[in-house]
DNA sequence: GAATTCCTATTTGTCAAACAAATAGGAATA
DNA sequence: TATTCCTATTTGTTTGACAAATAGGAATTC
């Protein structure tokens, strides 16, 4: 009758990896420092080369350090850039998307609030270069010969430079989350019930009164967008529904070997 | 005069690592799918099984795959849960601040949009779990005998209560970045510079706006804070600027060595 | 026959020793 | 002085092995 407590300690590369970690957060370890070498670690923690690498491959999955070879190589603590912060952002949020985890009304439903609270720093701090980004794009969405992929990469460009006019970087970082990482997905689910006209429309007058200042223009037209674009959405949702028990047969070994030459 | 081009193909592990993403993303692997064995792996793409490992170790860092012992184990494809996706939101968004990638005046503008957008739902949509929740940290606040830590901690509690009341899975994630991830850290950067009375006073009265569902109420009590600390995070910056001429040394090595038992 | 114990196969976790590849710096050479 | 080459260092990768967890079946016992 002993209660099973699953709580077997952490593997020695998950410990490992933890305890840089910890140093790197708590300071001991600064950006740019040295790590020992590989060996060097090993010895130390009591452990073999490939543990300690498995666990320098943790952390390099997350960009926390770098590694070169040579003499003056070795492993590194590195700077976290704002840019590779976003990316690990969207990257984790398109998970989420892809696999389902957020229905897409509710997407809409944050997104629209989010970036309607961008939208008084955007309208108070935009910049020339903010501006002809956005109409750069509304001009390409304008042209019907692009194709469905390069219209969503458009889309999510108009939206970063909204955001970008802010000139707030922790808003940058953040609303990475939702336009880098949930709009891009949920945007190509839904790309035939949708269409572009309304959505073009709604962008060159978003663009329009941002440049003109006008905040509560701009947040008519991005309100009117989410309208559009939740309706969609659930239009979307309906018919994947219908449609998911087809669930077509699926391969469940991966494929991969022509790219990895024996070279 | 050759240009060198440093773009030297990435290593075996990180190519391998990338391909099974890509397999999981586009579904080919599905959640809950198990992998072949790592041996069956390295065969297929001609690679040792340590550096197998070593592209597993990196898609486990970011939770997309599992791994288990015995006969009926090996490495399965995570379902992504909400939970630990906040947590990665938040880890990457407090190295930032830890890292000074931000300045603590924007962040608190940040936050304070971010939150601001979130008030409507939350007054909408609040329940009485969350309502609990947000006057048992209020409570909790009021005692003087509360440690810092625990403090900050009880603060991002509150906040994070009054995401949930939106009831929007989208929001509630989106929002760890500055709630778990932006605040703890910069709060705790600032708390020798702000007092726990009107910060205790501003959570209680935005405890009672949302409670009597009045947003404006809750929006002018959540402006008043973010004013507050703004001000304090000015201080705070003023401070450390004055004070980093000192740097004080450093130990370039980790230690981690006792955690290690050679057992 | 039913329950228990033990064995065995499978798979990940870890270790050991080696070689390959990149590369900075010095030594030898022109 | 400039160039080439050698060498030492460090990460990248391979091979082969053993350890540990564990599910399932076989043997044993009641």
């Amino acid at each position: 009758m002993s209660i099973k407590y699953d709580i077997q300690p952490a593997s020695l590369s998950v410990q490992i990896a933890d305890a840089i970690r910890e140093a790197i957060i708590e300071g001991r370890l600064k950006v740019d420092d040295r790590l020992p070498t590989e060996q060097e670690l090993a010895d130390r923690f009591n452990v073999s080369r490939p543990t300690v690498r498995e666990a320098l491959k943790r952390l390099a999955a997350h960009n926390l350090i770098r590694s070169r070879r040579g003499p003056t190589g070795g492993t590194f603590v590195s700077r976290p850039s704002e840019e590779q912060g976003r990316i690990e952002l969207a990257t984790t949020a398109a998970l989420m998307v892809s696999l389902d985890v957020f229905s897409l009304p509710e997407v809409a439903e944050a997104r629209w609030r989010l970036e309607q609270a961008c939208i008084p720093l955007a309208v108070a701090n935009r910049q020339p270069a903010e501006l002809d980004a956005m109409i750069a794009e509304v001009r390409r969405q304008e042209d019907p010969a692009l194709s469905d992929e390069e219209f969503c990469a458009s889309d999510v460009r108009f939206h970063r430079a909204l955001v970008d006019a802010t000139h707030n970087p922790v808003l940058r970082f953040t609303m990475a989350t939702v336009i880098e990482g949930l709009q891009p997905a949920a945007n190509m689910v839904v790309y035939r019930f949708r269409e572009r006209v309304p959505l073009v429309d709604q962008h060159r007058r978003l663009y329009e009164a941002v440049r003109n200042r006008d905040v509560s223009a701009a947040i008519g037209a991005l309100s009117e967008q989410m309208t559009y674009l939740r309706a969609s959405y659930e239009k979307a949702q309906v018919w994947r529904e219908r449609h998911d028990q087809l669930d077509s047969a699926r391969l469940p070994t991966i494929t991969g070997e022509e790219e990895m030459g024996t070279a």
